[in-house]
DNA sequence: TATATCCTTACGGCATTCCGTAATACAAAA
DNA sequence: TTTTGTATTACGGAATGCCGTAAGGATATA
């Protein structure tokens, strides 16, 4: 089994929890932080020792407070993470189950594991990190598909961004304003309308409030 | 101390978090439930048994799954709860940080402690178990104004109709003739308008699309 | 080079929303 | 009963959104 895992998770109860479960499996060496900064301190420090991390878990979003951080959501800690410690480990706790989402974060970050925070998710955190001591990579039930299938409707960033600025309250005119003035293409007023009436079609939704609200309700906003 | 303390919570990595604590706390016994039916149940044999719990611990989202459950959520489950057994204390312990929630969780039900999870949700969570032990009421800083002030808006059920059928993608004359079939009342479209611009001044949305994004965020629909 | 295809932009008509003003209906107070 | 205040409804003009059609531009294929 590992011996030495760092757990990033901003919330201390959940934090907590999953260190329980570590012990639990009979890892010994368990470190907890609450920031990002302090994620990638501890890891270069351990390195540095010639006592290195051998897997992290981590969640997604960190609520920001007081504290300045450079490092902002997990995602830019895994970003960070990859390149500097290649051989590093590292599981996705979070309760993200956006199939884009999770497609997006094997791809560009090769991530070992994406467990989904359920009502079972210590139990397949377990299944994962015994998976990936074996050397395989593991995705809980939810997002198992994100593999296999090709489901989901082609949603991009420009089409976030717009769907953004939109829940934002600009009128379409305004948005393409927007879009001129930070060098995004399409930026005409046809093309926001244009691009609007497709994602409505996607998303069956009657009008422009419609498709916000369902948006909102998938999380993609 | 409390000896007998339950632990409603659908997530098994919070409800293990909180659980260690309260282990910590010196807490004897301290009982698991990831629904609220069997919340219920737990609570009431435990009275039978003439060992009934002195506090609960509860969340108030419990999301649904494979399993049939007749309490749908933490709050339909505190309100059966201060009506079966009056001196049972209850702590909410919620991600909720909706101050009009907060507030009518106290009114409705007099709720002894609410506590947010945030950071440091577990310390909040202790020093809400010392003060209830005092028979005191326990707000989290994130809520406490709950008590004090009354800053909130009034928003009533009919707004939080028409909203809800807003963002369902009814028209204004849609939702009209909607207000008329359903015998309530104002319904004419003039109304409705006017109802909408008000809630848009009070909620300083640009405009409809902006207002219903708005109320999505504060969790209102 | 020519042709096809896709993407972006432009325009016009119609529907809905936005917003101010005013008339009507209803209920409480004089 | 009359008065007064509030809530509901009605209406009209301006702005915005919705939707189809079509022109212009870039890239790929023959």
């Amino acid at each position: 089994m590992f011996k030495k895992v760092l757990i990033a998770e901003d919330m201390q109860d959940i934090n907590k929890g999953v260190h329980t479960t570590l012990c639990e499996l009979g890892i010994q060496e368990i470190h907890e932080v609450q920031y990002c900064d302090d994620a990638l301190l501890k890891i270069k420090k351990a390195q540095a020792d010639g006592a290195p991390f051998e897997l992290v878990i981590t969640d997604l979003s960190f609520k920001s407070d007081w504290r300045e951080q450079n490092i902002q959501s997990g995602e830019d800690l895994i970003s960070v993470l990859k390149k500097e410690f290649p051989n590093l480990k590292i599981i996705v706790y979070s309760i993200e189950v956006r199939i884009q989402k999770v497609r997006s974060m094997i791809s560009n970050y090769n991530i070992n594991g994406y467990v989904c925070k359920t009502r079972r998710g210590l139990l397949e955190l377990t299944k994962a990190i015994a998976a990936i001591y074996k050397n395989k990579q593991y995705l809980s039930p939810e997002v198992s598909q994100a593999l296999s299938t090709k489901n989901t409707l082609e949603i991009d960033d420009y089409d976030i961004l717009l769907l953004t600025q939109l829940s934002k309250g600009l009128s379409q005119e305004e948005i393409s304003q927007y879009m001129k003035e930070n060098q995004k293409t399409p930026s005409s007023l046809s093309s926001i309308e244009k691009r609007l009436n497709k994602l409505r079609i996607d998303f069956k939704a009657n009008n422009a409030i419609h498709l916000v609200a369902t948006v909102k309700d998938l999380g993609l906003i």
